[in-house]
DNA sequence: CATACTCTAGACCGGTTGGTATAATTTTGG
DNA sequence: CCAAAATTATACCAACCGGTCTAGAGTATG
């Protein structure tokens, strides 16, 4: 069975793009069906308890494209600073392409459904402490205590799924590439207060 | 008519909360019209376009309520860092109570929409770029330059908006208050910079 | 080859959607 | 009071929604 999954993850990834473009409720199965080529008949054999059990796949998958695609970027520089802004800028060049904006941001999915599904609002909720993770620990390898890099991996989750819904709003990457650098400055004034009150303390 | 206009307005109401809530896609009209209590042919002879008109209008009226909560908890006080933090603080309260969240944010119907409605994407741009300025003009206020006003203004409206979503996914105003605490450090920070500056300038 | 299992394909279903049409009721102003 | 205008009330519509069902095609194995 060469392609044996071929069609489940045609129509995971089918639906992780609309899901992230239009929201889940903005998203029929028919388009979902339409898009991905996928027989109706499949939709339901390989996810048979329908659009909910889609849609908490389809936020695994952009867990791991969002974590990957940071990692990818925030490591092997010289500063937090730094790995932010390039890791930003990135993200705004793909909203200047105005093209596949997957794995960028899952504020959309995560507000609309907050209220009505309470499976897709914990499952949003998970990616989200792991995004605060992951950033608290590029920072903590870039020299931050523990305290202060969670307190600022909370804020540049917020940071980042703010920047990204101005950009989808204005469909433009400047609203990130100038956060962008807000963020560095603000990295860069908080590990300069981190080393003062370290020198404080000697 | 005591009543003129009475209908108009508990549609448009109602609209503004449920769009808020579930979004654009995630409210149908029917719903609408329990909630209101107003009749579908009202619907109609009120808003003739339906029910895109409903949200055109429904996103003003989220822009009146988000810029005069902000400008109500934003003036009178020592200075911008804690200006913001208060405000901050109130809609964490907000959440908290996890009551009728009209007026705080406009994220949700902004990025559902961004692809699919370009009326709609347009209007909350244009209640963004409301926001930022307002967020300039309040730090210009407080004795920020118009420079890194603006550039702090974007940041803060990203932050604002992004603080809302983990709030909302979370069901908590813990967020909130942690971001506030740092905005108001960012805002501290910023503003001995600019000290800074213009005294080495003298 | 036969059998069992996996997966596809698409017709079908009841309910909901946003919108239309028009008669009835209410309000307004002379 | 009455006519005209404003507004309500509700039946109706085609299209779309998520989900169900079942025949049949494809695949693996003995």
């Amino acid at each position: 069975m060469k392609e044996k999954h071929n069609t489940r993850e045609v129509i995971l990834q089918t639906a992780t793009r609309l899901f992230q473009r239009q929201g889940y409720n903005g998203t029929g199965l028919n388009q979902i069906i339409e898009e991905s080529g996928a027989p109706k008949g499949s939709i339901y054999y390989h996810f048979p308890n329908g659009k909910e059990e889609i849609a908490i796949e389809a936020i695994s998958m952009m867990r791991k494209l969002v974590l990957e695609g940071a990692e990818k970027d925030l490591t092997g520089k010289d500063s937090a600073a730094e790995a932010f802004e390039y890791y930003l800028n990135n993200v705004a060049a793909i909203f200047d392409l105005k093209s596949c904006i997957d794995g960028l941001s899952i504020g959309l999915i995560a507000s609309e459904t907050a209220f009505t599904h309470e499976q897709l609002r914990y499952s949003c909720e998970m990616v989200f402490k792991d995004l605060q993770s992951q950033h608290a620990q590029i920072l903590m390898q870039y020299g931050f205590d523990r305290e202060q890099a969670e307190e600022l991996g909370i804020t540049i989750t917020a940071m980042i799924e703010g920047a990204c819904i101005l950009s989808i709003t204005y469909q433009d990457g400047n609203p990130l590439r100038r956060i962008a650098k807000q963020l560095s400055l603000l990295l860069k004034r908080s590990q300069e207060t981190q080393g003062e009150k370290q020198n404080g303390n000697e």
